[in-house]
DNA sequence: TAAATCGTTTGTAGTTAGCAAACGATTACT
DNA sequence: AGTAATCGTTTGCTAACTACAAACGATTTA
């Protein structure tokens, strides 16, 4: 154990390097998916509810990192264009269940074929299975709350 | 080769991932670095810069997706922390070449270290194998655009 | 009955970033 | 030589995003 040296060395920390590519991707992405009407929050709102079908709006505004208040207007925009539908839960009818409808669904995929030319922008370094090495990871790593557990600290026993 | 079927299937997109995933670490990582004086843009830039030392600022504002008048305001926040120095290009003088200091690359592997809490957080669901692929993804694809070529793009022949 | 929760509305405030116009210094073109 | 272009810089404007607080009706819980 060198308790010592090791202070001197610098981990390898992705913290910058993640935003920083990221930030490389909304720029393309939001290109890419406007003609769709869609911004990089719509996309990531998109997916999150994909995985998590039947979430809270309390539970997606923790899980997507927003405030509940602004997430009611983002839910709005996606409501319009029915990509997504508030349902009263029959548990407790204070709640809505917020599930991607089946128009969502192929415009989500409709998007992400769209997405391609940003990918192969941003991540053009990657060959395909490298890409799909950090699309695993990723995945990984943004399920780290699944709906259950978002559920249930939503509504702790 | 499924030519029909396979439009039926969406791809595997990172995109949207990538985003929410990097939003929840700029969060994390700003409130780590904070005690710094750091912001998330500081640290993606001071990293950069230390793999492209002596970038022109002008590549460093294309590497960084910035506007080259924004980037001014960015390299002299650094710049009064003695972080990074600025030069006259001896090649041609209108050029700055900016480069990472002493104290600049000790600042950020203190925030490197300071980033682990927020690393935890965000990457819980990864184990130190997968970080560290993760790591070398990240680096990968962030240095599409090595010194050279960014300086060449700078400077066409 | 009283208190707490969920979604909602409204309003405020701060940060961020892009964009355009212009300038001095310097270099490149012809 | 003279003209045009480039680099960094300053200034000012603008739009977008988000957090945050306060309050409300509907509903559930104590």
């Amino acid at each position: 154990m060198s308790s010592l040296t090791i202070l001197n060395q610098a981990p390898h920390r992705s913290a910058a390097l993640l935003v920083h590519l990221a930030r490389h991707m909304r720029v393309r992405s939001e290109a890419a998916v406007a003609p769709l009407g869609l911004k990089a929050r719509h996309l990531i709102a998109l997916t999150v509810l994909r995985d998590q079908r039947g979430s809270t709006q309390a539970a997606l505004a923790t899980t997507l990192g927003v405030d509940r208040t602004n997430l009611v207007g983002l839910l709005n925009e996606l409501e319009c264009q029915k990509l997504i539908e508030r349902r009263r839960s029959s548990e407790d009818r204070r709640r809505h269940t917020v599930e991607l409808t089946d128009t969502g669904a192929e415009l989500l995929a409709k998007a992400e074929f769209a997405l391609a030319a940003a990918e192969d922008e941003v991540l053009a370094a990657l060959d395909r299975e490298q890409r799909e090495a950090l699309y695993g990871l990723l995945q990984l790593a943004t399920a780290e709350t699944p709906a259950s557990c978002v559920a249930a600290e939503a509504s702790p026993a």
